[in-house]
DNA sequence: CATATTTTGTTTGTGTACAAATAGACTGTG
DNA sequence: CACAGTCTATTTGTACACAAACAAAATATG
């Protein structure tokens, strides 16, 4: 077997990117222990729309219909969003945050913007756009 | 608010490369729908050093203790791997993989490169190469 | 040698992540 | 209006992923 025929585990693009998210991830939950990224994000992206379905959220932050719910569960049981069938579509759950939602994210922005930050600190300046544009070609 | 002190969910590192990960588990799935990503490196790092002790091979495929245990389990339950206890030290799983389980690694190691070639498809050879070497960076 | 520490593995609990099946509500078209 | 197809949400089952607590075995150190 020659021997750029072999498959190297460490040189595939999926293993490395696993690596990179267990790194992130790890960051994340140093900086912000009280919620988890994908809580996060959900909590975000819903306290920038002002008041969503839960299956838009889903959508917009790249969660299938089952994990949305699971996350939309918890977020609800600490109080941090709240949610109603809307009268006009009965099949829709509309999410919007709490006041404590906001509040929480407000607490957190910042720090999440610090956690990317960290990500990326073993790169320079233009090195972080590139690898955020290259990221992004391959979404 | 400045407009720069917003919080822009699809701008964090950590939101794109969960989206990028995403992508790359469908088209390993597509491409190998026998098993899963962590299954077939776990099987390849498995086959390549021919035997490992539960926790070496949790370590090599950046798996902890909990995790390389289920994925252990269900090679074995499907006969790609066999365990045993070793006799100079009673603490240890050491793995080695089957007849069958070096066969499926023979059999899709081509295929698994084809994944990793299609998730990098969208870039050119030099992008995917600054790709590869900035996030290796960033573990 | 005795015991403190480390290493390896297991178990439990929580949290993504997705496929597939189901049910109820809406929409479009005949 | 009827009803076929679509959309939204739920449920179930499987598979990572990690923290924390535990047990057993090995090693280090006094």
């Amino acid at each position: 077997m020659d021997k750029n025929d072999t498959y190297i585990l460490e040189r595939q693009v999926g293993f490395v990117m696993r690596r990179a998210v267990q790194r992130h991830i790890a960051i994340f939950s140093a900086l912000i222990p009280e919620m988890t990224p994908t809580q996060f994000a959900a909590l975000a992206k819903l306290c920038e729309l002002g008041q969503a379905s839960q299956n838009e959220l889903g959508r917009l932050t790249s969660m299938d219909v089952a994990t949305i719910k699971g996350v939309v569960d918890r977020l609800r049981a600490r109080e941090l969003i709240t949610s109603a069938p809307l009268e006009s579509d009965k099949r829709r759950l509309m999410l919007a945050p709490t006041r404590k939602g906001r509040a929480m994210y407000r607490k957190y922005a910042a720090q999440a913007a610090e956690v990317s930050r960290q990500t990326l600190a073993p790169l320079d300046e233009g090195e972080q756009r590139q690898l955020m544009q290259l990221l992004e070609r391959i979404i």
